[in-house]
DNA sequence: CGCTGTCAGTTGGGAAATCGAACCGAGGAG
DNA sequence: CTCCTCGGTTCGATTTCCCAACTGACAGCG
């Protein structure tokens, strides 16, 4: 295992990347998360902030709570109103946001409109200017350093036999 | 500035976050550039490897190419045929689909297909698992510690005045 | 030479998602 | 009572998407 040239024969949805993006990769799905993370939680002013027509929101928003992204919450009883909030595994959708936001500064926006700012405790706010570093090893975790390989859950979607070292079926 | 809250009027498209998915944000367009990135090169299997109907992906091969994400580099003169590279735009796509694929892990898949591996120079391999790390002060950049603020660049867009502290027309 | 196969797309027709604008219903506010 | 806000629905027209079949250029085989 451990290859940059590709390793077996192509597992096609056998990749947590295909399985994320069937939740959040519609359209207007992660400009919601965007704008809900910002603190727009209200239906009208998410329909404003990512510019997405009303009925579309009413979909994405209805298949974002059910996929567990955001939960609706009540902020009014007497005109019974909600709003929408990021559930844990919404705020774990953050960096992908962040990580299209460096890239589209670098290569889409001459100038980018919003800049993010870092603003860590015990140190002066700065210009944000991130990379991937590993927990375990403290070590950017980018690139051609990073290799993947098939766990046994991905053997079988994939239709490979169950391991090919030892153990195959008789 | 500095706000969790919603921080100003809401620049509707005044992010690159709106930008970069114009640009990678359609169906099947972030799975091509995994494959790409996998060592697929070509149509077939760019094809095979993320189940994308041909007609599908040509349209977003020959998008992503004049988005200048892919480059189309001839592989054989004699049957004329060209393959798809990542370009460094593309190349720095990667870690918005680590990011997709860390959350898929965590979120989507019961039992991840697939096992992300981090190989150092000098270190042993081992299992990944990585955050944002901001290079200018080595902390961790994610959720609260990231704010935002509009640069004139998203002033205009967003339709504001050009700035509010000081120097506003007349 | 004909036959088969590979590869990189096209083409055509039907199904599904998207869009914008108008509409609705429950509740204040004046 | 009338107007306004908020959170949606509904509608018809457009766009995108999907699938399966087809094309065209070439290679290899007999």
């Amino acid at each position: 295992m451990a290859v940059t040239a590709v390793p077996f024969p192509l597992p096609r949805d056998a990749c947590s990347i295909a399985g994320s993006l069937e939740l959040v990769g519609e359209r207007w799905s992660l400009l919601v998360i965007r704008e809900v993370a910002w603190g727009n939680h209200r239906f009208s002013d998410i329909a404003r902030g990512t510019g997405a027509p009303r009925d579309r929101l009413t979909a994405r928003l209805n298949a974002l709570v059910t996929a567990g992204v955001l939960e609706k919450r009540p902020y009014s009883d007497s005109p019974p109103r909600s709003g929408y909030h990021l559930t844990a595994a919404g705020r774990d959708l953050l960096p992908v946001l962040q990580a299209l936001l460096q890239w589209g500064d670098k290569w889409v926006a001459a100038e980018p409109p919003l800049r993010l700012k870092h603003a860590p405790a015990g140190h002066p706010e700065h210009a944000i200017d991130a990379e991937w570093i590993c927990r375990t090893c403290g070590e950017p975790a980018t690139g051609s350093r990073v290799t993947r390989e098939l766990t046994p859950a991905g053997r079988a979607l994939s239709g490979l036999p169950a391991d090919e070292d030892h153990d195959h079926e008789h």
